[in-house]
DNA sequence: TATTGTTATACTCTATAACTATA
DNA sequence: TATAGTTATAGAGTATAACAATA
């Protein structure tokens, strides 16, 4: 297993990583992360974290959602859904009101300010994703999310 | 925003994705999630997690790295690798030892035994990647690499 | 009996500050 | 003065169990 004898990082720093980059989880893990950092400090001035910005476009795109709807679609369980709603509610940007045919459930609306800072998020993040995207032609963005949907089906 | 209508999640449970599925990040990190929970199942039955399989590799290609150095390369702050090491060198598969031009750092090394795991765990992934890959052909693999190595470039 | 929302709780990951011993 | 390792701690994110109200 030894690859640089024995004085790795003693003379020059340089650190043998190919066995990690050989491997693709290992890069879909560096490259999701720097576009993740990227994503949160674009949102970041205006108070949005990730988790609420798709909550927000979710919502806004299923105007009525119950809670457990978009827990469901966004991989939150109900359990941890609750604060997150909280905090859209208590920043008045969503709602909840009682859901027309269960009254267990509670329907998910945008404010008009909810729409608003929307709209600016997804300003920000269209613009995030040119600069992530800035090394990519248009047809490698397209194979990049096709193989991306092939290794993520089911 | 309203897409949907208001009748979302009411008649058919069919809720509305494709804004976030026209983002990359958004499909990177659904591609992310489902590599990493593989990756993690495939390892779990040997008692190892994902970070700690990313050391076995690095210390096993790079003997007598120390800490800093582990986690650069990792992107581990020093401050909690210090448990993470004490984790392998606790159940015997590395070892510090004093660096021999710095009487501040550790060297670390792979135990026999450390050897093992790696080789077993080695084998794993390299099992868990044939699957996760299965829907893809050879240039396929090749291009997704590029194509994630572009996005990842510093 | 099952499901929705809720609370409480715990565990992992990550981030920061401060200390020590060396450089 | 800066750096390597360590400790303590706090904040996210995530997971499970249990309860009330309703299906």
């Amino acid at each position: 297993m030894a690859v640089n004898s024995d004085v790795a990082a003693v003379e020059p720093p340089e650190v043998q990583t190919n066995l990690l980059n050989g491997l693709v989880g290992y890069r879909l893990r560096q490259a999701q992360n720097r576009v993740l950092a990227d994503f949160s400090t674009s949102l970041a001035p205006i108070g949005i974290r990730p988790v609420l910005f798709a909550m927000l476009v979710v919502i806004g795109t299923n105007p009525g959602i119950i809670q457990i709807g978009l827990g469901t679609v966004l991989h939150i369980q109900r359990a941890n859904l609750v604060p997150l709603i909280n905090e859209l509610t208590g920043r008045g940007l969503a709602e909840r009101r009682p859901a027309p045919r269960d009254r267990r459930a509670f329907a998910l609306y945008l404010t008009p300010e909810g729409e608003q800072v929307l709209d600016e998020a997804m300003a920000r993040v269209r613009s995030h994703e040119k600069r992530m995207l800035a090394r990519l032609s248009g047809p490698e963005r397209e194979t990049l999310i096709e193989l991306l949907a092939k290794i993520a089906a089911e």
